[in-house]
DNA sequence: GCCGTTTTCGGCCCGACTGTTTTCAGTCG
């Protein structure tokens, strides 16, 4: 796997950040430690390399100390420090610190006092009171802990779409450097870009089942080999910490497209596919479409679907949605592609809590052939993240005029502007109008009358999108309090844009979401929300959920060549 | 442990929110 190493050194970095915190140690080493871990896992470069550059300490927090554990790492594969830090903890209680509402201070007290060292420990101490006992703890904050246990074990259970996309494709990419291997593709959820997957499944087919497999199991990310045979493996890998299973399938080319698209589900979808085939007098089977015992097809999903009278319906919209009818109907939507993307609006620099200048941001736009770029640092009320004064803001704007000239990218000057508790936006409105982009949000009050702030937003002339319009982060938090519908509908009203906030958490709005905006005629913006240049290349997984809600080309407005937004 | 237009020591993001308390600790972003 590509940066597999920065990855490691970024977790290790990250685990002894973990692990002085709840020890109580020195709060800024402990920011310290996460600042290395983040840039660690935001750089594009091998780190070995910057190492034999003698380069580590040019990188944002890495000074003497640091640098000398990468180096260790690097040469020993180990770092003395994490494992004296790791030594006088029980495996399996720093993960805990992901349970939300359970943090380093309640779970060293618990860990001390109750010798509570797991899940299973602090499940029971839950169920039998003794957590409740602890000072400090009352009836709700059980309660909270209680609903963040099933939280972090539904998170668990499933892998969010971007780590499991790297993790296969990764894999796809070593099948594929093997001379046996004539096709290999990805199945299940993960194909059909579900926002979290349970579990990765691979097909390919090859001239040698038995070697692939062998071929699969041995590589480099394997940790475990779980099976082993001449159909089929399943191996762990290990990314972020955590233990993923990816199974390998070989089938034979006659077949490989019916087992692609049963494979891919979902089993909604292939229940109905199979009673119309039935219906029609065929039956579909992983194996093959057959009239009697006459096979007819099974070398293409394409065929699969002709045989009942289907086009080709996209992995993406297979959830039996309406999108069965709607082939029949011909009306099946031209999905928006990667290709129709033709900027970004939605970027943090430098200047708030991005780690990227806009130079950088720029230059990356244009690797992507984009057209513009926008940036939308924080406005002054969120000060945790470097939120811009009026006067930087101002600043910032000169120089995006100045880095403009001679520049076939436009760059964007945005902001990502806080909806206030009373539904008032953070900068006034001689500012805003002198932006090209204004994207508002919530970041504060996430349970008051949010409706009627968002709303309170869109009627705002300047105002053209809203990010992130549910507030939800994936496995770790509900949203805000709020109506979408009527959110939804307010747009309509205002011609106002709606998010498709890209992040790999947030995914906001969901497919089910875009779709009613679509429905409702809203327009969508896909941004990335990156805060850091590499993380514009999040866009895809954005790409992928818009599909899931069934938009297409003209449902978003940065597919359009020139950047226009309906002033209103 | 990092870092420097206040610079090699002494800061380091800081406020909202919640639930516990009776003036504040812990968590989160």
């Amino acid at each position: 796997m590509r940066n597999m190493k920065n990855r490691e050194l970024a977790r290790m970095f990250s685990t002894i950040a973990d692990a002085i915190e709840l020890k109580g140690g020195d709060r800024f080493r402990v920011i310290a430690y996460r600042r290395a871990a983040t840039t660690l896992e935001n750089l594009t470069e091998d780190i070995e390399t910057v190492a034999e550059q003698g380069r580590l300490q040019e990188l944002r927090g890495v000074g003497k100390a640091i640098a000398s554990k990468i180096e260790e790492y690097l040469k020993t594969g180990r770092i003395r420090k994490y494992d004296e830090e790791l030594e006088t903890i029980p495996e399996g209680l720093l993960d805990l610190l992901a349970i939300p509402d359970l943090g380093p201070k309640t779970l060293a007290l618990a860990y001390k006092s109750l010798d509570i060292k797991n899940l299973e420990d602090l499940k029971r101490a839950v169920a039998d009171g003794s957590l409740a006992e602890l000072s400090r703890m009352g009836e709700k904050k059980v309660n909270n802990i209680k609903k963040g246990i099933e939280i972090f074990e539904k998170s668990r259970e499933r892998i969010p779409i971007s780590e499991a996309l790297e993790i296969s494709e990764n894999l796809i990419e070593y099948l594929r450097a093997n001379p046996e291997v004539e096709q290999a593709t990805a199945a299940g959820s993960l194909r059909r870009m579900k926002e979290t997957v349970g579990d990765i499944d691979i097909l390919a087919t090859g001239t040698d089942g038995r070697k692939i497999i062998e071929y699969f199991t041995s590589c480099p990310n394997t940790e475990r080999v779980i099976a082993s045979g001449k159909t089929k493996g399943s191996i762990l890998v290990r990314t972020n910490g955590e233990m993923r299973q990816v199974d390998l399938r070989i089938l034979s080319r006659e077949c490989f497209g019916s087992a692609l698209q049963y494979f891919t589900g979902s089993k909604e979808h292939n229940v109905k596919l199979r009673r119309i085939a039935r219906e029609k007098g065929l039956k579909i089977s992983e194996y093959g479409v057959f009239r009697g015992r006459k096979r007819i097809a099974g070398r293409t999903e394409e065929e699969v679907y002709r045989t009942v009278g289907l086009p080709f319906i996209p992995p993406e919209l297979r959830e039996d949605q309406g999108e069965i009818e709607a082939g029949f109907r011909e009306e099946l939507p031209t999905l928006l592609e990667y290709s129709d993307i033709k900027g970004d609006l939605h970027v943090h620099s430098n200047h708030s809590d991005g780690t990227s200048t806009i130079l950088e941001i720029a230059e990356f736009a244009e690797s992507l052939d984009y057209r513009y770029v926008a940036i939308c640092d924080h406005s002054k009320s969120a000060k945790f993240a470097g939120g811009l004064s009026e006067e930087r803001l101002r600043k910032q704007m000169q120089e995006i005029d100045r880095m403009n000239m001679g520049r076939e990218l436009r760059i964007l000057k945005g902001i990502e502007v806080d909806i206030l508790k009373d539904g008032s936006l953070d900068f006034p409105d001689e500012l805003l109008a002198e932006l090209d982009v204004v994207v508002a949000a919530i970041h504060i009050g996430f349970r008051q009358n949010v409706t009627e702030r968002i709303i309170a937003a869109l009627e705002n002339p300047n105002v053209d999108i809203i990010a992130h319009p549910s507030g939800r982060l994936i496995s770790r938090r509900e949203g805000y309090e709020v109506d979408l519908n009527a959110v939804i509908k307010s747009a309509e009203k205002s011609g106002k844009v709606l998010e498709l906030n890209a992040y790999p958490d947030r995914l906001d709005l969901d497919d089910q979401n875009l779709r009613r905006a679509k429905e409702a005629g809203v327009k969508i913006s896909i941004g990335t929300d990156a805060h850091a240049k590499s993380e514009m290349g999040w866009m895809r997984f954005g790409v992928g959920i818009a599909r899931r809600g069934w938009l297409e080309k003209s449902d978003v407005i940065n597919t359009s060549n020139e950047f226009l937004l309906n002033q209103s």
